[in-house]
Formats: structure tokens, C-alpha cells, sequence
DNA sequence: TATGAATGAGGGTTCATTCAT
DNA sequence: CATGAATGAACCCTCATTCAT
């Protein structure tokens, strides 16, 4: 808190006065996100299957270079045991939309093994995210970008 | 800390004879799971450049089951900005020796697009050890298995 | 304050606009408090000493039931060392109003030990205020002030 | 807590090995008086309840005097409704005692009105404590235990 | 090797008060 | 007369670390 204060060049009660708590800061930047996320999924409709594909994959890879530092902090978030509890509900809801809304384009390409590969799917993209983010300094996002989008164009 | 002598029914004393610090505990236990990925990427050798990627995967996927809690612990402190700083030289140590091991398989498979493939490869597995430790309650992680097998079996 | 404040349906500047202080508000309950006390004290009078008393007793005892509320926020006050501080001179001119008017009746009574009487008196009017407002929970108030008007009666 | 600490000279880490927060130490000190109120109310036995009475009177009047801080913080702490909520057993306990050690005696002097007469008898004698402690700043103490021993002498 | 009392900087939070509007 | 955003000192408490034994 200290911290966030001094960033924001705000006194402690100021923010106290907006915020019932810190971790009802953090749920209002990770609801946030996940709202951006929604809205992302639900474009993508009417469109063939390969393509919203397409159109999730190039929207994913545009979050990632434009939020990089609120994603980072989702992911410090997420994975931290003592903020994690009191997201769960959000965490719950936000892979459930993602899942839902990539299931119901894998269930037009391949519908008995649709669960599976959307798992597949978006554990790739996490995957990515998670290197891009946390691991890797000189991350190839670029080539990776086009490596996905040509191996989901030939579905 | 505390904890972790209340647990290990030790004094706080004794933990700090032992261990400089807390950090050092961590430490220890990171470059611990560090070794073992070394000894897993080396012993694939020799094999058929597709029979290394699937025996990668297996191993991949038995340490998820068998190792849950440590490796969840792994990934806790790796996106923990406070813990990430001093595991730095780990992390990067542990993944180029991924990425090493799987490159120099790729490289036999299709030299141009190794290193993308690499990244892409890793970056599915670890998706999915996100996923199965971290988000989802119920992951369907033999389908996967399965699913991906199958999918780099016929590369 | 932001309870009172809420409670009033006011804004905080608007209090802050009528008083100096939160203390200034207590001082001012406090206060109109001991003007009731002092009107009650100075009412008793030409009339014999010991109807005086007795009179004294049922005002006590009604403004017990009919009060509860004030007197215990002024107990608190009182007895809380923060607030007792700058409420002693109000404390003090209370207290010694009481004491005067009972010391006169008193002194009618019995010139000699009127001093002590007289505190004994208040000091089991206090008791039982005491009593009655923050200890017990099922206080036979009624047959108390029965036995206080009947022992007082054939002094 | 701060203050606590400077005026033992000793840090808040220390305080807190030894207690698991303020309230602990109040209901520590609080607890013990308690204890040293039920020693002195169960040592008055087999002799006769008049003097049985004015030993406990006894008793009262050298508590107050030589324990004046302690009981004054009792005081303090039984009246303000944040640390009233949780003594709340313990003042339960304490009103118990003391009344129903008092109503043992009276039953053998009165037993029709002996639970009146109790309530009167501790209402007096808190009174005293009450005026003596946070009231009055020249209380004459000994006159009225002098007093009060002649009144229950004679009873 | 083993203990646990002791430290103190830092944590999140509260709340009486101020002030621009 | 009326609002409520903004302040900051103080609050209780935690926890990695030290050190005398």
C-alpha cells in the first residue's frame, strides 16, 4: 500500500477512501482484465471456425505486447497463494469463458474431441503468455505469432 | 518461517545454522527440481528425434502427477516479484536447458523452424502444467496426454 | 464521526461546520446531561429532608429507565481516559452539584457525618446506576428502589 | 501498544511472543483480578455473616488502596464497549462471584429480601470504588469505611 | 547440534480533521 | 448551510532474522 501511495502520489486514506482494501484494488484490476477478456471472446462470432480462431490468437498476441505489465500482474496475482483465494471466483469465471467461447469453435471443427483440444488450445496461448511475461528475456513473439497462426490456418 | 519449523519440528535456530535464509531454502529447493530437469532432458538420447519428443513428454507429464506440490511451490515463487528477483539466475539456467534440449531435437526434425517450434513446444507443456495446477479444479490431464502424444507422434 | 455522521444523514463537513471537534460534540452531551442534573438537584426543596432525599431517589431511578442510553455513553466518556481528560472539569462541577444538594438534605439530617452520608448516598446511587447499566443483564431495578425509598424513609 | 512496549523497554515483537494480541494481555490482567476477588470472597467462612460482611468490606477498602492502578484499569477496560464485548464472560463471572458469595451471608441474616439486599450491598461498595477511583480527587476513603463498618455492624 | 526469547522494520488499516467547491 | 475527497499520524500486528544459552 505504502508503495501503490507513494506511486500515485496519493495519501494512504485517500485510496482507503476509494478502496474498502488492497485486495479489492487488486480484484478491481483483475476484474478489469477480465471484462477486456469477455469482450474479446464474444467478438468473434459468425465468422468460419478457422478464422475466429485466427481472430483470438491475433487479439491474445495484441494484449500481450500492449498490457504486458497488468498481465504480468494477473499472473503474480493468480499464483500467489495468499491473493489467489479471494480470486478464485474470478479465476473460475474467467477460464470458464475463455474455454467456453474456444470449445464452441472447436465444436464446429472437430466435435468429439472439441474439450480436449480447446484445453490444448488455450493452454498453448497460456503457455506463451507465461514465457513472454515471466520467463524468457529475448522472448521470438513475433515468429512464434506467425509460427500459430499458419499451424491454425491449416487445421 | 514459522511455519516451516512448526512443521518440520525443529527450532528456528536449528533452520538458520543450516540455512543462511529463507531465500536459501527456496533456493535449494528450486536448484533441487532444476537437477532433476537436467537429468531427464540428457537421458533422451540417441532415441529417433519423435521417440525423444514423446519420452520428453511422458516424463513431463508423470512429474505433474507425481510432483504436484512441488512443482506448484516452483511455480508460486517463480511469478512472485519478491522471490522471482533472487531465483533469476535459476530460472533462466533451468529454462535454456529446456528450451537446449528440445532445440537440438527440433533441429533434426526441421532445422529452419527449430527454435520457434522449441518455444512452442515448451510453451504447450508448460500451459498445461498451469492449467492442471493452478486454474482448473477438474483437468482432463491423460486426454491431453493422449491428444498430444498422438499429435507428435504423426509430426 | 463518520458514524455519527451517517447516522444523522449529515456530511462531515456540515458537522465540522457546527462543531470544532468530535470531543466538542461529547462536551456538549456531557454537558446538557449536567444541566438536567442540576435542574432535578435544584428543584427538591422547602420540602422535609428526608421527602427531599426521596425524591431525589425516584428522579434517579426514572432517569435511569428513561435515559439508559445518555448516561451510559456519559459512563463511557467518563471512564474512558482519553475522553475523561478534557471532560474532568464538567466531571468535576457535576459531582460536586450532586454532593452539595445531598450535603444540604443531609445536613439536616445529621450535621456531623453529613460529609460521609452524603457520599455513602450518591455512592449507592452510582453503584446501582452502575450496576444496572453495565454489569448486569437481568437487574431487579424496581425492588431496589422499593428498598432504597423504604430504608431512607425511616432514617 | 507502543506506549506498552516503551514503558516495559521492550519491543513489540517480544510482547507478541508472549501474547497473541492486546486484548490478551487485558483479559490476562483482567483474569487475574478476578482470581484475587474470588480468594478474598471464599477465605470469609464459618465465622458470623456480620463479620463475614465486614471482612469482605474490609478487604474491599485495602484492595482499593493498594491496587488502585490495576482496578482503575479494570475500570477503564470494563466500560469501553470496544474491549467491554470480549470480558464479557469475564465480567459475567465476576458479578456472579462476588453476588453470590454476598447472598450466601445475607440468606443468613434476611433470607426474604437477601438478593435486594446484595444487590444493594456490592452497589454500595462499587459505588465507592467507582467515586474513589475516577471521581471525586479528595475522596475521604477511611471516614467512610469507618462508616460503612459502624452501618453493617449494627445490622 | 539445538533452543526459543528477543528484535524492529514494515505490513495493512482507521479515523479525526481539513479544505476546495 | 452543505458536501465529500483528501490528508497523515497512529493503530495493531507480522515475520525474517539474531543471539545468548
Amino acid at each position: 500500500m505504502t508503495d501503490i501511495c507513494n506511486t500515485a502520489n496519493v495519501s494512504k486514506g485517500l485510496v482507503y477512501h476509494h478502496f474498502q482494501s488492497k485486495n479489492e484494488i487488486l480484484e478491481k484490476i483483475f476484474s478489469d482484465t477480465t471484462e477486456q477478456m469477455k469482450s474479446i471472446s464474444s467478438s468473434a462470432s459468425k465468422e468460419q471456425p478457422v478464422n475466429q480462431l485466427l481472430s483470438i490468437i491475433e487479439g491474445f498476441f495484441s494484449q500481450l505486447e500492449n498490457d504486458a505489465k497488468t498481465l504480468r500482474l494477473n499472473l503474480n496475482v493468480m499464483f500467489q497463494p495468499s491473493t489467489r483465494e479471494f480470486l478464485h471466483d474470478h479465476i473460475k469465471e474467467r477460464s470458464s469463458i475463455l474455454l467456453g467461447s474456444v470449445k464452441g469453435i472447436f465444436d464446429q471443427i472437430d466435435e468429439q474431441r472439441s474439450s480436449t483440444l480447446s484445453f490444448m488450445f488455450i493452454a498453448e496461448l497460456d503457455g506463451i503468455a507465461l514465457h513472454y511475461l515471466s520467463v524468457f528475456d529475448d522472448y521470438p513473439l513475433h515468429a512464434i505469432r506467425e509460427q500459430l497462426l499458419l499451424k491454425y490456418q491449416n487445421l
